[in-house]
RNA sequence: GCCGGGGUGGCGGAAUUGGUAGACGCGCUUGACUUAGGAUCAAGUGAGCUCGCUUGUGCAGGUUCGAGUCCUGUCCCCGGUACCA
């Protein structure tokens, strides 16, 4: 391969620059009590999503968010703050045991080969990380606190009156039975209809069902004891709270619909001797309920139906059974259902009404059961009118639309006592009626599920847990971690036996005693890394008191601005809300929340706009990028492509575009043959055009990034430098100021230019990394004169130049001289004078 | 269907208390330097034509001296979500 000649030689000084920073810690973040500790300076905390070490490597969006980050937390360095920018590796789970399996190498090998992968191609980026804080969620130091906060969970219950979590130990002080607390705890198991992969070999969580599917695993349903987690206690606060937090209102309304908060009620209908609740949001509507439905999985349904109906309802749940994910796919949405031969009782107006069971009605949510009312209900009115069931209406719509399927709010019509009432009104007043009849209450429903929270796998932090005479116990923390045990074989085995059982020796201890062989599912780590980032060393605690203290905010949440994709909106960023807030409740944390600001990243696009992929030949490998262009290059570039947060395909020419721009920013400074410019001189500048532009640009580029608004920051800067690269001399003051503002986002070839003119001219070469944020002075920003936009009738005619404080009276009368303005106005009369100083005059003629 | 985001040159994108549409970069054109140019420097580059004007920010209206920006209606694209009672 021939020879390529680099524009500017980044290849030689890049690592040069790295392995600086690595040996003088520059990027060294003190905690409290720490040597170089100031007590006087600000702290931000500014996160990374942190990666999952895959076997392929970085890829382009990893770098996207990085350098984003990177830039604001060297801008706040250089802003005085003391800045907390670390970097760890998320590296249980189920892809890293995955990909062990087919390279046929213990997980704990490939992890480690993928870690030392990953930190050669960041640091090969020339982040600033203070990468004495590195972590991973497979050390075993760290394993032992996340299963201490485990523990917190697991001796934890949620008191209602307090709204927070609190210790078990309070209730066992109250002298509650051991069956009683283990049905509180925040961590409980539980018999419950799971999502179970035979392939995968494992369960997994509500959230994660349609990302394994979509990857072609088959996933069922299927009852299962499980360890859950109780989030659905913190589904009101997890709710409100959002709003105290600056992340997208889309990822705030993700959230909000996860939850799925309803206000409405239960009603308690009689069948026979049995009684059935269901959950409504339209309790005003009773009166107009004409069926009941079931799911077809709903216990009841065996109990009430008569025998002449028996076939027909056991073949369709069977159907149901058979079909219950696969083939319930989108399309099928027709209503389908079967009469079970019971009749329930309304128990507003005592009419007997069907009871059916149809699969449009789901077991998982609310009771499991509805009262129809097909009038305004639209499911319900399509399948009132497929079997043929009574529609009545109960609700007079608000203007002329047809009652028929009007689900809105209107008046109550029908319904006896309710007759006249708004839809608000009549909701209240029949709960009241129900409550005092004993036969419903005021209900909130969410669909938040509690987290199912165990794997059957190999590759997670094992519960610290044991088992004896059918109960659990917690290890104590002196046997933290609990690390598996190490195992041959750690395939799926197709049934849901955890893999860690087949350790008998591991799992077998004395006196009957066997140990929890689940183990935790990948968020685990994800969940709480923030917080062992501001004290990963710390063998006492989980993080000490003081650094928790120092790194919080005065804010809600302790980030003050966290980097990710959008694909965690209801996964990792729930679940460490969850745990934060419980370990915020316990006393453990001083914020109620983990991340004040987020900011998503968009997704990078292949050149041909489609998603990037290995299949498509559509990837961009970042270690590609750096030989060929260098690291300043790339971060650049993905800067330069758009704004952060938006989805933008990947052009390989406008990496050689930036690079091209910082080829010139390498020639204002050093010749060919690598001596320095003669055009630098370090004499005052006079030229009041070029301070200018160089003043606006430090000012702009503070303020854009300050918006993270980075590609606006870059444009400026190639003005600047277009500029500068036209100016007869540069002037070395303000060309080093250039640098500075320049240095976040391309650290290595404005250290190395800077260092390069410290030694022509003598001056004290410390890093630029180590510099302070030039500041822009007002006085050079001001202009005197400036071009006038001349319009006549809003048609822009003319362009003058004119004193900037002229009057209108002035403006006019330079605007009337113009030749090209007579044209337009002559022998008209001028109407009206719109001046904006500055700007434009707009003149009126008819 | 519902929710969210978005439609601006050949391309990525600038510009919103309403005030020069297309900054900056890519691509393209021309010129200079050169043995050479996939380097560099300089100039140009929305469209149309009668070369000074007309037109131009998805589409159709409206408000205004002036609209990419505000209002009404409408179409399209992307992302999320889906029988949640």
């Amino acid at each position: 391969m021939s020879e390529i000649r680099k524009p500017f030689p980044f290849a030689e000084f890049e690592p040069k620059w790295q392995s600086r920073w690595d040996s003088e810690n520059t990027f060294r973040t003190p905690n409290p009590g720490d040597v170089g500790f100031d007590a006087t300076k600000p702290k931000y905390y500014v996160l990374d999503m942190f990666p999952y070490p895959s076997g392929t490597g970085l890829h382009v969006g990893h770098p996207e968010g990085y350098t984003a980050t990177d830039i604001v937390g060297r801008y706040k360095r250089m802003n005085g703050f003391n800045v907390l920018h670390p970097m760890g590796y998320d590296s249980f789970g189920l892809p890293a045991e995955q990909y062990a399996i087919k390279t046929g190498q213990h997980p704990a090998i490939t992890t480690a080969a993928n870690i030392e992968n990953f930190r050669r191609q960041l640091k090969s980026l020339g982040f600033g990380y203070d990468w004495s804080r590195e972590i991973a969620t497979t050390d075993p130091e760290y394993v032992r606190w996340t299963q201490w906060i485990f523990l917190q969970l697991y001796s934890s219950y949620f008191c209602e009156e307090m709204n927070k979590a609190k210790p078990v130990s309070e209730l066992e002080n109250k002298g509650w039975s051991r069956d009683q607390i283990d049905d509180v705890r925040l961590a409980y198991v539980a018999d419950t209809p799971v999502w179970w992969s035979t392939d995968l070999g494992t369960v997994l969580a509500n959230e994660e069902v349609e990302e394994w599917k979509s990857k072609g695993h088959v996933v069922e349903r299927r009852p299962l004891r499980q360890w859950m987690l109780r989030i659905t206690k913190y589904a009101q606060r997890l709710m409100d709270e959002l709003d105290t937090l600056d992340w997208p209102e889309g990822i705030k309304l993700l959230q909000k619909n996860w939850i799925g908060r309803s206000e409405g009620g239960e009603v308690v209908f009689a069948i026979a001797d049995k009684s059935i609740t269901v959950f409504t949001t339209r309790p005003d509507t009773l009166f107009g309920a004409t069926y009941m439905v079931l799911a077809p999985e709903h216990p009841l349904v065996p109990q009430i139906t008569t025998d002449e109906n028996v076939a027909r309802v056991e073949a369709y749940q069977k159907d149901c059974a058979s079909k219950s994910d696969l083939d319930r796919g989108d399309l099928n949405k027709d209503k389908s259902g079967v009469f079970t031969g019971a009749f329930a009782t309304n128990p507003v107006n005592g009419a007997q009404i069907p009871v059916w069971i149809a699969d449009y009605v789901m077991m998982g949510y609310g009771t499991g059961a509805i009262m129809a009312v097909p009038a305004h209900d639209e499911r319900d009115f399509e399948f009132a009118n497929r079997f043929n069931l009574p529609i009545l209406q109960v609700v007079r719509p608000l203007d002329d639309s047809d009652w028929q399927g009007y689900a809105a709010s209107g008046i109550a019509v029908n319904s006896g006592f309710l007759d006249g009432l708004p839809t608000a009104e009549a909701k209240a007043k029949i709960i009241e009626w129900l409550v005092e009849k004993e036969k419903g209450v005021r209900k909130i429903q969410f669909k938040l599920r509690d987290w199912l929270f165990s794997r059957q796998r190999y590759w997670g932090e094992p519960f610290p847990i044991v088992w004896k005479d059918g109960h659990h116990y917690a290890l104590s923390n002196v046997n933290l971690p609990l690390l598996a045990p190490p195992l041959e074989n750690y395939k799926p085995s197709g049934t849901p036996e955890p893999i860690l059982s087949k350790a008998r020796e591991w799992v077998e201890l004395p006196d009957g005693v066997t140990r929890e062989t689940n183990t935790m599912p990948q968020w685990a780590g994800s969940c709480w890394y923030y917080l062992r980032f501001c004290d990963p060393e710390n063998k006492e605690r989980f993080i000490s008191e003081t650094a928790e203290r120092y790194w919080s905010s005065d804010k809600p949440g302790m980030v003050d601005l966290y980097v990710g994709g959008t694909e965690h909106a209801v996964l990792h960023l729930l679940y460490a809300r969850f745990w934060h807030k419980v370990l915020f409740d316990l006393g453990h944390v001083s914020t109620p929340e983990p991340f004040q600001k987020l900011v998503n990243q968009g997704l990078i696009l292949g050149e041909d706009g489609q998603k990037m992929s290995k299949s498509c030949g559509n990837a961009v490998n970042p270690d590609d990028v750096i030989s060929e262009y260098g690291a300043d290059s790339l971060r650049l570039y993905e800067m330069f492509m758009g704004p952060l947060e938006q989805v933008k395909p990947w052009q390989m020419k406008g990496v050689e575009g930036v690079s091209r721009f910082l080829a010139r920013v390498w020639r204002l400074a050093i010749t060919e043959d690598g001596k320095l410019t003669e055009k630098i001189k370090a004499a005052d500048c006079t030229d009041k055009e070029l301070l200018r532009v160089i003043h606006e640009t430090i000012k702009k580029v503070g303020e854009d990034i300050e918006k993270l608004s980075f590609n606006t920051a870059i444009s400026q800067m190639m003005i600047c430098t277009n500029a500068l690269t036209q100016a007869e001399t540069v002037p070395l003051k303000e060309f080093t100021q250039f640098l500075a503002v320049l240095n976040p986002f391309a650290p290595h070839i404005t250290e190395e230019i800077h260092e390069r003119i410290c030694a022509k001219f003598d001056r004290s070469p410390g890093l630029l990394s180590e510099a302070v944020w030039p500041d822009y002075d007002d006085q050079a920003l001001i202009r005197t004169e400036c071009e006038l936009v001349v319009q006549v009738n809003g048609k822009l005619r003319e362009r003058i130049w004119i004193s900037m404080d002229a009057d209108e009276e002035t403006a006019k009368d330079r605007a009337f001289a113009s030749e090209k303005v007579k044209e337009h106005a002559d022998g008209k009369t001028l109407r009206k004078v719109i001046y904006v100083p500055g700007k434009i005059i707009n003149l009126v003629v008819s």
